[in-house]
DNA sequence: TATGTCTGCCC
DNA sequence: ATTCTGC
DNA sequence: GCAGAATGGGCAGACATA
């Protein structure tokens, strides 16, 4: 596929409203792909170029690509930083600039056609180049490297190239839909959506998953299931304004003091243990950072399925030590005073958040890992096992010690069964007392639904939903264009004094 | 070596 | 993280 | 209610530059 057709896609689908047409303009455009191509189209579909627990960034954004831009197009930094200020929208100055640029339009579109055309993964590979360069003179490597790129391409696909390093592609859909195109592009309809969420969930690639779906013809069903050393999407929580509502939405529930720190996915993975190989396994290049398997390897993962594992040296040490197979923890790290022992406000925590002198910072400010859920154990996934048998096998494991866990270190969230608003309200109560941000409600029976925010998890936090603390005076002194769909008004924001 | 700019990732 | 919007 | 876009505060990392 060349990239011209690629970007044409993309500019129907910018024009389409209807997720439900999208879906269908995607289903034909992942239909066309070869399956050697379909797992780039995906990821540049997204505005990546990996998965992001690979790690791969552009380190390039929109003060970069300012400088591309005025390169290509011979311009210059001021000139095209006053047009971006107006439009609000990179992709839509480069196609204003394009025509002033030294060749004309014609030109550059001339030239695109000129001799092979341009294939899409032969701008994916430019693109990875680009993004992996790295070390002294890099920045200059990656912006001259992005002009020549620009320059070589026609004026709409340069227009989407442009948005994809400062992460605003801004089609309208996202990984959700490209799901709902994959199962379109098999059976015409959102059927096999479920199943290839399912899939996601536990391998949050979908490049690899439309490849692998692609190379059964779409009749193959996508069996996944979850995979220590692969991250799991973790469940996100709702938010109620009131008790009364929690206990009437999630009946008699159990609730966990919500501590502010780092969501953390703790993956115990035993070389002993063959992982049987799926099809995608196989595909992976070895783990990232997956220096020599010991015995006996543990890999983190953040929120955002980053592989953070570098971050909590302690924390892995600990994990080691258990007595297990292979296993995936939910839970959240905050870090503590060494002297009192008391948790630390985020501001600190975070400090934790870096790749050098960890060893020192974690004298400083040790971490604490309160492991709330059990994911997958010994093989064996407990996403469909209801929260109060998954947290039960938990406690097993902390309770069965094959060496202690030190439990300054590492240990288990402390619940507390509640039925009443009144009841709930105390623990509230009580947690702000304690300095904790609120409690986590969750539902007994309800299995871990990856990837997804709904009511099996309620947060009960100060302040309320939505309301804001006080009303303000204050005086306009000046506004700003805006971003996005703001540019369109002239007025994104304003500057105010009080 | 010290400081500044830009970027990405935590919440 | 929160907030808003379109469907 | 879901999916997506846009927004904010604040930290460290990577590189450029003085």
């Amino acid at each position: 596929m060349t990239i011209q057709t690629f970007t044409s896609y993309l500019e129907s689908l910018s024009k389409t409203a209807s997720r439900n047409e999208m879906t269908v303009v995607l289903a034909k455009l992942l239909s066309k792909s070869s399956s050697d191509e379909v797992d780039k189209v995906c990821y540049l579909l997204l505005g990546r170029l990996t998965p992001k627990f690979e790690g791969i960034e552009f380190q390039m954004a929109t003060k970069s690509m300012i400088k591309v831009i005025a390169l290509a197009y011979g311009s210059n930094v001021d000139e095209v930083t006053k047009i971006f200020k107006q439009k609000g929208d990179l992709g839509v100055v480069v196609a204003q600039l394009q025509p002033k640029a030294d060749r004309p339009l014609a030109d550059v579109g001339k030239r695109a056609h000129q001799g092979e055309p341009l294939q899409i993964t032969t701008v994916y590979d430019k693109l990875l180049k680009i993004a992996l360069e790295e070390g002294s003179g890099s920045v200059e490597r990656k912006i001259f490297g992005f002009s020549e790129l620009l320059k070589s391409l026609d004026p709409l696909s340069a227009k989407y190239m442009v948005r994809i390093p400062v992460g605003a592609l801004r089609l309208g859909f996202s990984d959700m839909t490209l799901l709902d195109a994959l199962s379109w592009m098999a059976m015409g309809d959102k059927s096999l959506r479920k199943l290839l969420e399912n899939a996601y969930n536990v391998s949050a690639d979908i490049g690899l998953i439309a490849k692998a779906f692609k190379e059964k013809a779409g009749k193959g069903i996508v069996h996944l299931k979850a995979t220590p050393g692969i991250p799991i999407r973790p469940q996100q929580a709702e938010r109620l304004g009131t008790a009364e509502e929690m206990i009437e939405k999630l009946g008699t529930s159990v609730a966990e003091w919500k501590l502010d720190g780092f969501r953390v996915q703790v993956h115990i993975i035993s070389s002993k243990l063959k992982i049987k190989s799926s099809k995608f396994k196989t595909q992976r290049k070895q783990m990232q950072l997956g220096e020599k398997r010991s015995d006996k390897e543990v890999q983190i993962f953040s929120r955002s399925l980053e592989n953070t594992t570098h971050m909590f040296p302690e924390i892995v040490g600990e994990f080691r030590k258990l007595d297990v197979g292979s296993a995936i923890l939910d839970g959240e790290a905050i870090g503590y005073d060494p002297k009192t022992s008391k948790h630390l406000p985020f501001q600190e925590t975070i400090q934790r958040k870096r790749k050098h002198g960890i060893s020192d910072i974690a004298q400083k400010i040790p971490l604490r890992y309160y492991a709330f859920d059990l994911l997958s154990l010994n093989g064996e996934s407990f996403l469909e096992v209801p929260f109060n048998e998954r947290r039960k096998k938990l406690a097993e494991l902390f309770e069965k010690k094959g060496k202690k866990l030190d439990p300054k270190t590492v240990t288990i969230a402390e619940q507390v069964i509640v039925s009443t608003p009144e009841a709930l309200r105390k623990q509230f109560d009580e947690s702000v007392k304690q300095g904790f941000e609120g409690i986590m409600v969750k539902k007994r029976e309800a299995v871990y639904t990856a990837g997804a925010r709904n009511f099996n998890w309620v947060k009960f936090k100060h302040m309320g939903v939505g309301k804001l603390a006080d009303t303000l005076d204050c005086l306009v002194m000046g506004y700003y264009a805006g971003q996005g769909k703001r540019s369109g008004f002239g007025i994104g924001a304003f500057l105010v004094k009080v």
